[in-house]
DNA sequence: GCAATTATTAGATAATTGTCTAATTATCTA
DNA sequence: TAGATAATTAGACAATTATCTAATAATTGC
């Protein structure tokens, strides 16, 4: 996990959003690009982000490309959040 | 929690590593600063975005101005992260 | 093969952001 | 009050980034 590309990918509302799409299951980047007002190309740059942080995958299914949520990446980052606040408990990830 | 100023300012390696350092207990600008190599206006700058975040609280004490973390936050961040991954054992933040 | 569809890549541009130096504010102490 | 120390604010600049249009690539079906 590149810890910086995870969280740059994550700082961006655009992208939140399409996590969040993907929520309900794999979708294709026109699906995806359906619940918003830019265009593909736009579109397709927050994948490629979104992919380098390893936080979607994709898969060609014809002209299609789907993409997935790839949801261990994420709770190593919900886990890493965790671990920058002793003293809760200790759940998720506990180091100490 | 105003989730975009939360993200934004995770999204910065200095300033995870000032959340890092405040780990141990509460320090102020100085003691914070003497780690890295930017200048203190640098510095200053990195701690505006983690307040307007509201993810380290300050206290002036004489001509020192102390910075604490405020977990409460980040472990609210987390909490969002695994909300926007469901399937995984539902833990802290449980909507559904 | 060719047109249509789906999606990405290339290149340009405006906005944001991290950094710096210089100036300012707040506090302490002699 | 003046000087020293701690920290922030102001203003400038370079790098990054989100967006666009136009061009390219991959696939399907006629």
């Amino acid at each position: 996990m590149k810890q910086q590309d995870v969280f740059k990918a994550m700082a961006d509302p655009t992208r939140r959003a399409i996590l969040k799409r993907l929520q309900g299951g794999a979708l294709t980047a026109g699906e995806i690009g359906a619940a918003f007002e830019i265009t593909g190309a736009s579109l397709s740059h927050h994948f490629a982000v979104l992919k380098r942080a390893d936080l979607v995958r994709t898969e060609r299914r014809g002209q299609y490309i789907v993409y997935s949520l790839n949801s261990t990446v994420v709770e190593d980052l919900a886990r890493v959040l965790f671990d920058l606040f002793p003293n809760r408990g200790g759940r998720a990830g506990d180091k100490s």
